[in-house]
DNA sequence: GTGAAAGCGCTAACAA
DNA sequence: TTGTTAGCGCTTTCAC
């Protein structure tokens, strides 16, 4: 990489003019921005980003905690964020904490050291299921901005950006009572997520609003075995007509398993999914959808990331945005 | 963040004391190091890693341009690299080129600038159409090493790691003549990929070396409806009781649509695709899958780049590493 | 055993 | 209009 001090020494002036006509500096002489500007180009100058970030004591440069990438939903978020962070000229750094407190403590701790300006993170899962918050906070104390996403940590003081779960689920858990479903069930297999927990309190509401209702729960352990799992669940409470799922996958099992056993979808039973749409359109009938926005969400912690950074020096209020999911009417349901 | 000088102040020593005190120096008194460490350690100091990059003109950052986030196998691999990165301490800075020729070009100048030490990429479709390789060249020679994956531009003399994609269908293709299947399809949404045409070589060549089969293409847009295409596709080629996919999700479809069409899957029609774990659960029967090792990918691209880049005076020679497919027989084939 | 000084690449206040 | 200088945080050579 070519240096300010070598287009200098070659131009015989001296680094200063060189920066300031780069920068059009209004002092600098016509006839030598254009000579500087020249040979810039012609050896494809790029003012050093190191430097700049060590002059500046900012990076422009965000980094993102992402428990799992492969996670659908969790990437399409990241998406969201890198689209919305390059538009504002931020570049992200991508840890993954693998659900794992420790490595979540470390990627935090690692890039605590000028490497970014803020963070923005999901939490995760083993950090949820022992409720530890401190690494958060002393992050933020050190004058980090933290922006959480989806599994947020309550006790922090931060920017937040949520879904609406517990309505989404207590909707779709309605929209089927409104089938005239006299048997509906509530499959996860995010049980311990904040998510999750808010997703069945939702459908328990709507299940225990409605007398000749009870509730019937399926958790699944994310690794184990979802066809044989639900298989048994169908055959062992007989006559569900009514799936709400916390996930995507299992809600393409579940249609998937309740046409092997011979019902019909939807006539017979109706699924619902938190799913994005290509995932959706993997069964036939497609699938009845939650969507979540994940882009939106994404972008949304992304302005308020970069809305905090740049204004450091005010006490802004922290915020908590949610974002609404829709209801995607597709055909596992009859309405 | 703390840095040398206020420890230094504090402490009533010089900058270059405190350094060498936390560098464990041979040169500074036990006494010394002792009263160093201990402050730092109380204030949480963390060497400035703007300022070492600075110094030492390499950042350990990794740049990372991936065409497509929410494409699982790329996702997947992108794990790969991030976690084998981590290991030896490198970040990995990550950008989205959604495909597009611009914005990988973007990209790449962008972090061009002492953002990062090398690069990790899978060219963009639209560059792979355009075959455009300049921006790559570029990059190159001005000393940034780049290790392509999966999808790569051979034109471009650097580190590659692919797959046996040709084989892994050719194969596939076999299996299924040997399982006396007489009509054998090939669906891809993905024929504008080098990835895609070789796929399509390796089937076209196994159906060709043998008499009374011939070739049944189906390629499909990658955002149309494929439900509908391959219903339809199976309706106009009546009897097809094979199929290898290029990509997973039409193979899930396929298996669904087969059994939507009254078929049973594997005793009329067998399928095939190229699909990791998770996809490949999702469908009834499960599918059988040709698995990429995606992370291992991932992992070998990361290892290429940085022995690469910590030998970057030696001048080692380019090398392709090839990653073997495995066929996993699950539940949508006979054998 | 400790410190002063230079230098990585850049910007900006100040001097000429 | 142009140049000199200091300084961002750090390491390292060379003096003391």
């Amino acid at each position: 990489m070519v240096t300010l001090k070598q287009l200098a020494k070659e131009l015989n002036v001296s680094i200063s003019t060189v920066s300031k006509a780069l920068n059009n500096s209004e002092e600098i002489g016509e006839e030598t921005v254009k000579r500087v500007k020249e040979l810039a180009q012609l050896y494809n100058y790029k003012p050093n980003k190191v430097a700049l970030s060590l002059k500046q004591n900012k990076t422009k440069t965000i980094g993102v905690i992402i428990p799992d990438i492969l996670n659908h939903f969790l990437a399409k978020v990241l998406f969201g964020i890198e689209r919305e962070a390059a538009l504002h000229g931020y570049n992200i750094i991508t840890c993954i904490s693998n659900e794992s407190l420790e490595k979540e403590k470390e990627s935090l701790q690692l890039l605590a050291n000028g490497s970014v300006d803020g963070f923005i993170l999901s939490v995760a899962k083993e950090t949820q299921i022992k409720n530890e918050v401190d690494h958060f906070k002393k992050t933020i104390s050190e004058g980090l901005p933290i922006v959480m996403f989806d599994r947020v940590a309550h006790d922090v003081m931060c920017d937040k950006v949520i879904v609406d779960d517990f309505d989404a689920t207590y909707n779709a858990t309605l929209s089927l009572i409104e089938e005239k479903r006299k048997k509906i069930a509530f499959i996860s297999n995010i049980e311990e997520l904040s998510v999750g927990k808010l997703r069945e309190r939702g459908y328990i509401k709507a299940i225990l609003e409605h007398t000749a209702y009870e509730p019937i729960v399926l958790k699944m352990n994310r690794n184990k075995d979802s066809q044989q799992k639900i298989k048994s669940f169908f055959k062992k409470n007989k006559d569900i007509d009514g799936v709400v799922s916390a996930d995507s996958s299992s809600a393409i099992i579940a249609i998937n398993m309740a046409i092997k056993l011979g019902l019909k979808v939807p006539k017979d039973i109706s699924v619902i999914g938190f799913s994005s749409k290509s995932v959706s359109n993997l069964s036939i009938p497609r699938l009845t959808a939650i969507r979540q926005h994940a882009k939106v969400i994404g972008a949304n912690a992304a302005q308020l990331l970069i809305n905090r950074m740049q204004n450091m020096s005010e006490n802004i209020d922290v915020k908590t945005k949610i974002v609404k999911t829709s209801f995607v009417k597709r055909k596992s349901t009859l309405r």
